[in-house]
DNA sequence: CTGCTATTGATAATCATTTTCATGGAATGG
DNA sequence: CCATTCCATGAAAATGATTATCAATAGCAG
C-alpha cells in the first residue's frame, strides 16, 4: 500500500473515531512508515527524538496501538520481551524467519502452510481468526561464521 | 515420559551442574507434575501456597527455569503477558490451538506442517533450530454460545 | 474568536520478571 | 562430630516494558 493511501486511511479513521489529525500523529506515522519494519516503541521513540525531542514516549506508544487498532500496522512479539509494530499490507499475512544470532527477521508466505493450518484446526471444531508462525534458527551467514 | 523418570532426570541434572537436591525443588516438581500443563509462575506459587506456605515466588521462578534448562520442561508465551510452562514429551514437538473467548488450550501435531516450515527455511537459507506455531479462533463450544 | 474536548508529555503506577542479600541448610573434609 | 564452604531460600527491592494519571496545550466546531 502506497504511504499516501495508508495516511489517509490513518486519518479517516481518526474522523470516524471522532479523535484528532494532531501534528505529533502525522510524524510519528511518516517515521513509522520511512523507517523498516518491526520496530519497537522504543526504536521509533528514539528516531522521532533526533529529529523532535518536543515527543513523549507514551505517545508514541498510544499513537502505536492506534495503528494497529485501524488496521495500518500489526503488534509482534518475538520473545526479547518488547513488542514491535510492522506496517500490514492489508490482508497479506506473511509468518517471520528469525535468526537467533544476528536477529535478522525475513518475512515469508506459504498458503500451502496456512491450508493446512486451517485443516487442523477444523479437525478439533476451532475456527481460526489468526495465527502466529515463526521459525527460529540460523541464517546463511550466521552458519558460515 | 513417566513422572518417576522426570523426576531422576531432574535430579541427575542437578548433580552434573553442582546443584543441591532440595526440599523446595522437589516439591515444586511434584506439583509442577501433578497440575496440568500451561502454568504460569503465579499459578504453581498459588497451589504450592496452599500446600506449604514457606515457600518464595523466587523459588517458584528459578525452579522452573531450572526445569527449562534441564529439558523436562518448556516455557511458553501465548499472548497474556506471562510466561507458561508445560512439562516437555522429550522430543515430541507440538503446536497450540487456542480459543480466544474461553481460553482453552489444545495441543495438535502435523508433521506436514513441520516439513513445509523445513523447505521454506531451506528456500531462505535458514536451517531451524525451533519454531512456534499458535493458532487462535473460536472453539466449538463457544461458536454455539 | 470561544469553548469544548481530545491530546500531549512528564511522571507515576503497574505487572511480570529478575536480582539482591542476609539467613539457613546441605554436603564435604577434617 | 564439627567446621567450613558454598548453594539455596525467601523477603524485599530493582528492573524493564507497558500503561495510567493529570495539568497544560492544541484541534476543531460553531
Amino acid at each position: 500500500m502506497p504511504k499516501t493511501r495508508t495516511k489517509s486511511k490513518f486519518r479517516e479513521y481518526l474522523l470516524t473515531q471522532g479523535l484528532k489529525s494532531t501534528q505529533q500523529r502525522e510524524l510519528i506515522l511518516e517515521e513509522f512508515l520511512r523507517a523498516g519494519s518491526h520496530l519497537s516503541t522504543e526504536d521509533l521513540y528514539l528516531r522521532l527524538r533526533k529529529k523532535n525531542p518536543r515527543i513523549g514516549y507514551a505517545t508514541v506508544h498510544r499513537t502505536l496501538k492506534l495503528f494497529a487498532e485501524c488496521g495500518i500496522a500489526e503488534q509482534r512479539h518475538f520473545g526479547d520481551g518488547q513488542a514491535r509494530y510492522e506496517a500490514s499490507d492489508q490482508g497479506e499475512h506473511h509468518d517471520h524467519l528469525i535468526c537467533v544470532t544476528c536477529g535478522r527477521i525475513v518475512e515469508f508466505e506459504d498458503p500451502r502452510i496456512e491450508q493446512l493450518q486451517d485443516e487442523v484446526a477444523a479437525e478439533h471444531g476451532f475456527s481460526i481468526e489468526r495465527h502466529r508462525l515463526e521459525l527460529y534458527g540460523s541464517c546463511s551467514s550466521c552458519r558460515q561464521a
